[in-house]
DNA sequence: TACATAAACTATACGGCGTGAAGTATTTAT
DNA sequence: ATAAATACTTCACGCCGTATAGTTTATGTA
């Protein structure tokens, strides 16, 4: 009865280790092998373990893999909240350079972990209902919609049409948007998420390669989509 | 010494037909069950082969999905390419429309073919250095080319800045679109690139389902990204 | 028509994969 | 000291791609 007070905890303190090891371990595979090389067997091996023995850790192979998609994907989402969080709140525009290049940096620095998330990542994989991933997913859109709160004011006037109703939007997005941001409209939403996907579409054209047999430099397209982005959102320069 | 004028041709008639039999199969079973669906011993079964029948068709696996990747993105420069020689040649508002919404609708058509051409579609594969699928992407971006030299003469003053050169973009690409638009600058092809990763990026987060977590009407964002390039293309009505 | 040849296909086998069932050793709790 | 729980292994099954060798069938030539 835990006598000493870490006579019971020992177990479990092992347990989490090898937990952590297992993760450590496939996401190492993971970078440098890509996505594929997440087998139960090959982290077994890196181990010294038998490949079973994982199945006292997690139930499947999809239930690690989907552990690690929440894993990267947070720390996605904390990479790109720190650059918002530390760039200044006075001026809409460096902030959202700020996010838009942490966002390209992270995917540049983490090639794997953006197909882990974004792609159809392992064979066979299928993502659960729900879970920490979509989870993240609405964070990281999050993050938009208070980049495009940020330059609603200035933008308004330019995307205020479009017909959008609440009802258009998931209703897991809607409740932590409309509490953060409780005067955006509908059409902010859309604005948010048409931004999202233009630096999605640039970045995921980069990183799978599909960009590199027409533009030999992706940067200067991305300074070049950014710099149009912040232009089309009618931010006055150092508002 | 082919006598009668078919003795000869009739063993490579056989090979054709069974060759476009195994490029049949496999698309089908990809259509039912993804990509990762795509297997020689699916095929075989599916058949009434033994799997190693298909080596005598495609030297690996991976050759076979090369083939079906060049044949599918072939069927998707077509379809694209037919929208735009449809759509009257006068209204580059129109014809930008049609050109995008062919795209579109070919990708909720096949999306699985969209994931084998623009995903990590299947276990392992990688796609070799040349050949037609960067043949067919080239096409598609030329494609688009087509549409930004068409809309440059009214969007030519927005933008016409970001000191682009011809050495920031693929030769092979250039080979083709600078005979095709001899006046269009560096700037118009950054253009068409940035067009394309705005509707890849909308497209691609919803065929991949990330869109869905947060949006439920891909349909209005999209015709609103739509008007959206249409109106920051400067296109006057009726041009 | 007989025969050599080439093509199409099968059989067998190897190693790798995820995973289920059963067994073993070690640690913990009573 | 003993019973229970935990960590792990062993063995097995069916899937995969693919290499090698063998077999059947169609073809071109003499």
């Amino acid at each position: 009865m835990e006598s000493v007070g870490n006579t019971k905890g020992r177990r479990e303190r092992l347990r989490s280790e090898t937990t952590a090891e297992i993760k450590k371990v496939a996401l190492e595979l993971m970078a440098s092998g890509g996505p594929d090389a997440i087998t139960l067997r090959a982290i077994a091996r890196e181990m010294g373990m038998t490949a079973n023995a994982i199945y006292g850790y997690f139930a499947t192979r999809d239930d690690l893999v989907t552990t690690l998609i929440n894993n990267v994907y947070t720390s996605l989402a904390d990479t790109v909240d720190a650059a918002w969080d530390a760039a200044p709140a006075q001026d809409p525009a460096v902030r959202i350079q700020a996010w838009a290049r942490a966002f390209r940096d992270w995917a540049l620095a983490n090639p794997e972990g953006f197909r882990l998330i974004y792609g159809d990542p392992v064979p066979g994989y299928r993502p659960p209902e729900g879970g920490a991933a979509p989870e993240a997913a609405r964070r990281v859109c999050t993050g938009i919609t208070a980049l495009a709160a940020a330059a609603w004011p200035h933008a308004e006037l330019r995307y205020s049409d479009g017909d959008f109703e609440w009802s258009d939007f998931d209703l897991g997005l809607l409740d932590k948007v409309r509490p953060a941001f409780p005067d955006l409209p509908p059409a902010a939403v859309a604005l948010a998420l048409r931004i999202w996907s233009h630096l999605h579409g640039l970045v995921s054209l980069e990183i799978y390669g599909h960009l590199q047999t027409q533009a030999l430099s992706p940067e200067k397209l991305f300074r070049e989509e950014l710099a149009q982005l912040i232009r089309s959102l009618d931010i006055p320069p150092q508002s």
